[in-house]
DNA sequence: CAAAACTACGTAGTTAACTACATATATGCA
DNA sequence: TGCATATATGTAGTTAACTACGTAGTTTTG
């Protein structure tokens, strides 16, 4: 076991990995001022979502993007009000609001373009390190699927 | 360039740091669970700065586990209110509060050793990855020290 | 075919961080 | 030496996620 992690950095990883995500979502806030474009980064992995696959339900989308169907629930109440997105029933199954981007929706998306491509770029140089964290998170999370944090931990515990 | 992020991977990175730190409280304290003890993980920080550097200011241990100050101060309230820390008034300089911990809080720190160390050992199987993320965490937090995400966007739009 | 279980959505309340502002004390300099 | 600036702490309000719970339709099953 080569990389071992010392209990400061035990204090750092949970920390760090949020500020780190704070501070890219911050920035990429200011890249679109930067543009002159009215978008907000949480508006973007639905949008982007529903420019993918156009017609999804509410928790469709909340898998899709990985939150919560409450949480989904308020962006797309935010992103309604800009009318960026707009919903109907399901008329197969009632139980069902179904979601797709407005005509207003897919204009800002071919205005996001340049500005994704921006990012993109400017985050692949940012990331272009020896240990790449796109890569690391992935095989982090691909460890926590075999074995979780917690479970390591209670097989350590059973072997003192 | 030989890592290239997608505008796919530019949704993931933001939620995913998020939520793999999200994750990694959760079982941080399920794991405080398993061993039977009183402690929440977000206390972590200010405990263990305090273990190692005895005696801060408010604004010294916002600084060292890397929060803004009135996070720090809801914190430190609540530590008080366990009876795990104490304040007293620096008699040199009236504006600053001293933290220090308080007997049960030196104890719970002995009592919390074994839990941090297996914490210690689980974490680092679950980093041991050919990208170490920690590391990837550094390499980041330094690449944008020299140039955040945000003026490496404005440079390449510049370019445009 | 009615009751039970499940699924989809929605609301309410909580949490843990933040920013912006307010106050008190200390310091530096004209 | 007293006014301007800086520093330390504190409060209020915001934000964006969460969990828990409720309701309304749908599906399954005894």
């Amino acid at each position: 076991m080569h990389n071992v992690i010392d209990q400061s950095g035990l204090l750092a990883i949970s920390t760090r990995l949020q500020r780190l995500s704070d501070q890219l979502r911050k920035d990429g806030q200011k890249i679109y001022e930067l543009y002159g474009v009215a978008f907000e980064p949480k508006w973007f992995p639905v949008i982007y979502t529903l420019y993918q696959k156009p017609i999804l339900s509410v928790v469709e989308i909340a898998n899709e993007i990985g939150y919560t169907h409450p949480s989904t629930i308020s962006l797309l109440k935010e992103l309604e009000k800009q009318k960026l997105i707009r919903s109907k029933r399901d008329k197969t199954d009632e139980r069902k609001r179904l979601l797709v981007l407005t005509e207003k929706g897919n204009m800002l998306v071919e205005q996001m373009k340049p500005v994704w491509n921006t990012m993109v770029k400017s985050l692949t140089t940012l990331t272009d390190t020896s240990n790449n964290i796109m890569k690391a998170i992935e095989e982090v999370e691909e460890e926590m699927e075999k074995q979780s944090f917690y479970q390591r931990a209670q097989l350590i515990k059973r072997k003192e």
